[in-house]
RNA sequence: GGAGGGAUGGCAGAGCGGACGAUUGCGACGGUCUUGAAAACCGUUGAGGGGCAACCCUCCGGGGGUUCGAAUCCCCCUCCCUCCGCCA
């Protein structure tokens, strides 16, 4: 979330760049009045309790001193006072409550270099690599939608999947199945460098949700395990973010890189109906997320670096992407800036979103309470939290069969791959 | 699932109705001494919020309650430990 002293001091400031997104700045507006409201209520209520702490310590005195008429006199005052305490204690509660309701739904503040932009049509192409999505670019042979492949090859079960578990989810077979774990493998090993690699739990607290920005606002998106109350994560992003809630680190310990390979469960209810066929959008899928905690001054390097990541590894499965800069009307809730990566898909001639790499600025880990302590200086200062997907199983699968796929029908195993399919250098 | 014991500052660990936001030890930081370091000694050292400031408020796992006053008493919850049961 963001600063309620921003809010405060900065109004103008935050109220524009929040209009940049197109939204977001009735809530902040509330937000603004009510917080002034609330902090005039907690000081009268503070000054009360100053004066209840104060008898207090009088009332121990004269009992030492064993005045004890004088003490229940003072008693009497006490109580008194009591209830009216009671009553602004209540009234500030509710005040600060619902501030941070509210606060808990505006989205973060763009940064200020995100380009200006309603929405998906808006986001500029940073650049193009490989042959682009011109049809004359690509041969007969690739233009054959994933689904078909994986039923000639038998490395994809649709049919059955829905049979196990209904529309939307996927099930890969053989060398299919291989192939998706191989990637994964693949991604985990390249970032090992720099990264630590967790394996989460995958399902979580309603805190782990709220603290991502996950929830409140799109609880609709999230399968949850109503008799235990949690939460099957849609990314690794949620419980990584969270792996250093309410801690304070140390300044020498950032950045602290994290990576981990986990399922990822969307209900994709807001997008009922779209891309239900093949494996464009599904309801389990396997990805490598990686992230990071920095310093503001950290950022934006870790942010290039992670970005720079993701795109090798497309690159090095020599697949056909794009990048593009999200405007500020397609930004994600949280995200103060982000790229994304985009693979072509020939077979079924899309661009398939593959990769966010996002800078949340302070406004997850505020959520999340996660502090870390200036090597110079002291007190407290937030951190910065940044992520992307290394490699997200389902879309990267279906480009990279349409993408390899030979004359012959078979379809060629990347190098970068090799290591990990048991031997096999093509599928057929 | 059943029975018992616990949760206090970076860590360890006292306190069990009033001078306690918290004794003490360790750690960390600063200083004295030293060519330098170690040791020793002295000092500093939790977080959050409000206020221009003086200063005030909150936090002893979380939530409620009793009281003029709660780390301390009562109730509920969560988590950890021990034992029993069950079980990949």
């Amino acid at each position: 979330m963001i600063d309620v002293r921003r809010i405060r001091t900065d109004y103008d400031a935050v109220r524009a760049a929040l209009a940049r997104r197109g939204d977001g700045t009735e809530e902040l507006d509330r937000v603004h009045e009510l917080d002034q409201r609330a902090r005039q209520v907690s000081s009268q209520r503070d000054e009360l309790r100053a004066r209840v702490n104060a008898l207090s310590k009088a009332i121990a005195q004269l009992r030492r001193d064993g005045d004890a008429s004088a003490a229940e006199a003072k008693q009497a005052e006490s109580r008194q006072l009591g209830d009216t305490e009671k009553a602004l204690a209540a009234e500030a509660d509710e005040l600060s409550g619902t501030v941070r309701d509210l606060l808990l739904r505006i989205p973060n503040l763009p940064a200020d270099d995100a380009p200006d932009g309603a929405g998906p049509d808006d986001n500029p192409v940073v650049e193009v690599v490989g042959p682009g999505d011109d049809p004359a670019a690509w041969g007969e042979h690739q233009r054959v939608p994933h689904w078909d492949i994986g039923s000639q090859l038998g490395i994809l079960d649709l049919e059955r999947a829905v049979k196990l578990s209904g529309a939307m989810f996927t099930m890969f077979r053989g060398q299919g199945a291989t192939l998706a774990r191989a990637l994964c493998q693949a991604a985990l090993d390249r970032n090992s460098d720099a990264f630590e690699e967790v394996r989460p739990p995958t399902v979580v607290l309603t805190e782990t949700m709220v603290s991502t920005g996950h929830l409140p606002k799109f609880i609709d998106d999230a399968y949850h395990l109503e008799r235990d109350d949690l939460w099957a994560i849609p990314t690794a992003e949620v419980p990584l973010t969270s792996l250093a809630r309410d801690e304070i680190l140390a300044e020498s310990d950032l950045p602290m890189r994290l990576m981990a390979y986990t399922p990822c469960f969307r209900r994709e209810a807001g997008s009922a109906g779209r891309d239900t066929r093949g494996l464009l959008r599904v309801h389990e899928f396997d990805k490598v997320e990686i992230l990071a905690y920095t310093t503001p001054e950290q950022a934006p390097a870790v942010h290039r670096d992670i970005l720079a990541r993701a795109e090798a590894l497309i690159a090095d499965l020599g697949l056909t992407y794009r990048v593009l800069d999200l405007c500020t009307g397609d930004l994600g809730n949280s995200a103060a800036r982000t790229f994304d990566i985009e693979v072509y898909a020939p077979g079924v001639g899309q661009w398939l979103e593959v990769s966010s790499v996002s800078w949340f600025s302070d406004y997850q880990a505020r959520r999340a309470n996660i502090r870390y302590r200036p090597a110079e200086g002291k007190g407290t200062e937030i951190v910065h939290t940044l992520n992307g997907s290394a490699l997200a199983v389902p879309r990267v699968w279906a480009a990279l069969v349409e993408t390899l796929r030979q004359p012959d029908g078979s379809v060629r195993i990347p190098e970068v791959l090799l290591p990990y399919m048991r031997g096999a250098v093509e599928i057929r």
